[in-house]
DNA sequence: TATGAATGAGCATTCATTCAT
DNA sequence: GATGAATGAATGCTCATTCAT
């Protein structure tokens, strides 16, 4: 009886250091899920109607939470939209960077072949967001690094490789990282509007860009 | 009396036939002036703070005029931003046409390079407009036709005839006036915040659309 | 003909110049109105509900005005609240000052009688304002001086004449003055509250601080 | 093990007849202990950011509570306030009618001087609660008695006898008491802002009061 | 009973729009 | 036509209260 107490006791000590994680991991779990559907709410609004249009009170309806709650989760609406950029970006930012790292065995051409065409899946993939991102481009003022800048990034990074092993004029790079970051993003946003596939889109980008668009 | 009475009722007629047009032209010319003053003060704060950031008392305030008044020239604010844009595109559409036709008579080539110079010069001169516009560009709603379009519309043009010399290939036609459109854009973009005079960029973007960025 | 017309045009511009300043001076006056019917409004709810219980929206809806008139006259609910007890102190604060330079040739018996007596006609006379200068007098952080105030330098101003004249013994100068300040505000309290007019109270005051209340 | 078990129950039932009384006892003083943390941090709260500054989330977070847990002592926010003072004046009403029935053996003069005395000690004792008495004096409302009137009582039952032994005008009784409150109130507010202690205070209060101030 | 996240009515404040002068 | 004070719907935010755990 004492043996079979003890060991009661045991288990019940057992349960309880495990049940108390299990418990607080649920509640973290609902508790990200809700701040996921209300950032869901918020960038289905603003991608819809634009910033201005997205009113805490329809965030809060659309989100199934109260206007209170919004507030249990973000510090005020501000924090809330940077919260939103910087969840995307932490989504965004990843690929991007693998991306640009993907082929760093690869020459320089199909290495950027690759990466133009991971880049175009991925703002596929997140075309809502892409409105979100062209909405908030001109709102520096509270939050510093956009997305934008990180493709922009990126591409330095493939084109730099490509000064490196002399496939590219040094001269050139400042202004095709520009301009190839200038194409994409309006590919990008062409697609994010119209809804619609370019499947070949990469690979016409890659080869207008490196062997120009005259034809021979 | 009487004579004089009607030698004034006379020439004060004949005044009448001569002024009511020179006023009524003056008048006019009255009106456009506080029209214009309203739409570049207008124009002024969105490119300094934004849409959100132009109340229509600062815009009065800064234009020299009551709020009352604005609702004398436009019928709401909406009314007056949708006048903005569609002022501005008076004025950069007929450039954007001619760049366009410019050099019909040229080949291909020197004519797409001659345009792409045009484009940037014409974006340098209106830069606090290209703010604007790119501030506009998520309010489609209201204002169909953006000046946007009318770059890419100019473009097309070039491509076409590139297309009908048989200089490109038709089967980029499309996504060529895309790209092109999008790195324009990006340049202009980039220009208009960082203030910087790309001197060379119109002929290295021609250079890398039409030979390729490839170091040969 | 010449003559009568600008004998007329003078007559026009003297009234134009009699005219601009009484429309301002309407203006004006009515202004001063609204601002006025606001406090009202404002002391009256304070005074019933406490400052908390103020509302704009009620203060408004019994000024008679919009929510948002409020703003013309206010730069906001706290500078609203600080022009009331300005406003009102305007009004006391001379009557409190005459009241202490009343009898400057009176012995000090006679003028600390008229002085008290002055004081708590002063405090009839402005009974709902003295409950909203209660409810005010912990709300320090915004406003420095508050009427009480006043009233305890009205008579320190009396009672250093007093010890001036060796009526008073200059070591309970400083108790005296406090404890005559809360007597005085006791009863007015008091009345303002229970809306009974003590007719002799003055005097009565007065004999006690004088003579004391002990029976002889 | 049949009397074992017996025994047992009989221990434990003879345990439990002892316990429950004294676990109830426990857990009444644990209740009693936590209502008293509550109060106390209510009561500093007030004190320092005034009732409106007082809320609910910071009074269970200086309390050492949860938010929910305040409703398992209090019926609402208003209950909890109104405990606050009614908790407070269960302790200084007994202290101001003792004070005042002290010296019932003492001639009117003697035990006026010793009230006041006893009366500001009191004061200085509770000066936290003096603020808050202080700014809830306009919550009548909703709480009936308030401290502030048993001071008013304490020294109308001293006056009274004053006026038994004829030492006291009964006319001047009813001015008398409010005068007399109001002094002590004003006395005590004072020290309870400034925290200067007034040592001889109470004792030129109540010459002031029965021999006036004037200079002899 | 203790907890603290969820709730939503209520608040001060803004701003496009109207209208009497 | 010009003016600018008046308007009030809409917004972001707070906080006493509730309730599932």
């Amino acid at each position: 009886m004492v043996a079979s107490t003890r060991s009661q006791g045991r288990r019940a000590a057992g349960r309880a250091s495990q049940r108390v994680p299990q418990v607080s991991a649920l509640k973290t779990q609902l508790r990200e899920a809700v701040r996921a559907r209300i950032l869901d709410a918020a960038e289905e609004l603003i991608a819809a109607r634009g910033l201005h249009g997205a009113g805490l009170a329809q965030i809060a309806r659309n989100a199934g939470v109260a206007v209170g709650t919004l507030y249990n989760y973000f510090e005020d609406r501000d924090a809330m939209i940077r919260a939103l950029f910087e969840t995307r970006r932490a989504v965004l930012r990843p690929k991007l960077l693998a991306a640009a790292a993907n082929g760093q065995s690869l020459k320089f051409e199909p290495r950027l072949r690759q990466f133009v065409r991971d880049v175009l899946a991925t703002c596929d993939e997140h075309r809502r967001f892409l409105r979100v991102a062209i909405e908030a481009e001109h709102l520096k003022l509270t939050s510093p690094p956009t997305t934008p800048n990180d493709l922009t990034g990126a591409i330095d990074t493939i084109v730099q490789a490509g000064v490196a092993e002399r496939a590219i004029d040094p001269k050139r790079a400042a202004v095709l990282v520009t301009v190839i970051a200038g194409a994409v993003r309006g590919v990008a946003h062409r697609r994010a509007i119209e809804g619609s596939d370019f499947e070949a889109d990469a690979d016409t980008i890659v080869s207008i860009f490196l062997d120009g668009a005259r034809r021979r």
